[in-house]
DNA sequence: TCTGGGGTCCTAGGACCC
DNA sequence: TCTGGGGTCCTAGGACCC
């Protein structure tokens, strides 16, 4: 009942072509080390780590020969070397992992307009519309794998469902190099032997805790009543968990998404003490956020500073600015300030972050005199003023003075 | 074993207003 | 003198994801 494809990798039943799973999840495999192969071809088939080489490096991805040592992304690096001593280290280069995000990101384009990049290796894709032009999803992901292989050399796995959730599920299940659909009719039957820890928001504290109302698989929360769940983890999350275990997924493919927060944060390789190291970093990033926003075009509003003592202990202080902005001296004088204000010059510090939020696109902003009724005010004075000098007939038509806020 | 850097979302408390 | 109730905004922290 089972297909397997040209390197034996193991396939869903066939022929399966469910009308209602419709969502296409791909997801590349073992990305940034792949890629990394990619110009080092002597060592495909070993272990691989990609991460930096400081003493508090961390590792941020690996080839599948280093995972069977036990090694994991965001594992400490003097870990994963305990535990897989050969392993080859190499750096990261970001740009080359977004050069290939881009073209991967376009294949799926080719399939169809509605494509979601979840993150730099990952993307959604409703392919309901698709489905007439290019066959069956099976065909589509069938399709699409071969394509991304063929104009980049690496491979991916694609997970297909009717719900994003359970897509995803299934691509991260069909993984490495595979391609697995989900009919509806078999959702649950797929979902509910499942650890917990698949579950979307399932991380270690809140597996701890369910394991500890004696909950071990998706199933086995399915079958909670919803308020011990919403008691133990909040109301959102309890309720988000129940829906995903019963595969209730609501969410749609949707085209982009704006950024919410932009922000910078380095850990030092020694903890440091000198304010003047401190401030100099400061300036730096604050620097680097501003340059992001101003390319982004957009302002942000709140500042944010973060900070990382040697016990790890951290904490953030966040303060609300007048008026947005997307200057570098102008963050820094406030995170400065919000940092002379915590109070710890003598602490040691392992790490700062500057970071933006509540940002608008900078023409938006411009704007933000409407944002008040009293600015509001001031502007039909202004109006009317105007009216009185040159009569009515020189007011511009009504719909363009309209607040921003009332607009469709 | 000793914990990166980029983010998002949720909660909770306090201030403030009506 | 002892004290409501709701709504909104702001801030801090934490869990989580890749």
């Amino acid at each position: 009942m089972s297909k397997q494809d040209g390197r034996g990798r193991q396939f869903s039943p066939d022929p399966i072509d469910d009308a209602a799973a419709t969502i296409m999840h791909l997801d590349m495999d073992a990305f940034f080390a792949s890629v990394e192969l990619l110009e080092r071809p002597d060592l495909v088939g070993l272990p691989v780590i990609v991460g930096g080489r400081g003493g508090r490096s961390v590792v941020t991805a690996a080839t599948y020969e280093a995972r069977k040592y036990g090694v994991n992304s965001a594992m400490p690096m003097s870990v994963a070397l305990r535990r897989c001593p050969n392993a080859v280290v190499l750096e990261p280069h970001f740009e080359r992992y977004r050069h290939f995000s881009e073209v991967v990101m376009g294949l799926c384009g080719d399939v169809t307009p509605l494509v979601e990049p979840l993150s730099i290796d990952e993307a959604f894709l409703d392919v309901a519309g698709a489905r007439r032009l290019l066959g069956t999803p099976w065909e589509i992901g069938t399709e699409l794998r071969r394509r991304v292989y063929a104009e980049t050399g690496l491979h991916c796995s694609i997970g297909v469902a009717a719900t994003k959730f359970i897509a995803k599920l299934a691509s991260s299940r069909a993984k490495p190099d595979g391609l697995l659909v989900i009919p509806l009719a078999e959702t649950l039957g797929f979902l509910h032997p499942l650890p917990i820890s698949a579950l979307w928001g399932v991380g270690s504290k809140t597996e701890e805790q369910l394991e500890r109302l004696g909950l071990r698989t998706v199933g086995d929360l399915a079958n909670t009543p919803l308020t011990s769940l919403t008691k133990m983890l909040g109301a959102a999350a309890g309720q988000k968990l129940l829906d995903l275990s019963w595969a209730r997924d609501a969410r749609v493919v949707t085209l982009g998404r704006e950024e919410k927060s932009v922000g910078h944060e380095v850990t030092f390789e020694y903890d440091v003490t000198d304010p003047a190291t401190i401030r100099r970093e400061l300036l730096r990033m604050s620097d680097q956020v501003a340059v992001r926003l101003r390319k982004a075009g957009m302002v942000g509003r709140t500042v944010v500073l973060k900070l990382r003592f040697g016990d790890f202990t951290t904490i953030t202080r966040s303060r609300k600015l007048e008026e947005h902005t997307d200057l570098g001296r102008r963050i820094y004088d406030e995170v400065v300030e919000i940092y002379e204000l915590v109070g710890r010059p003598d602490s040691r510090i392992r790490l700062v972050g500057v970071r933006m939020e509540q940002l608008s696109f900078a023409a938006d902003a411009a704007l933000g005199l409407w944002e008040t009724d009293e600015g509001w005010r001031e502007a039909e004075q202004a109006i009317d003023a105007v009216a009185e000098r040159f009569g009515r007939g020189f007011i511009l038509p009504a719909a363009l003075v309209t607040k921003p806020n009332e607009r469709g």
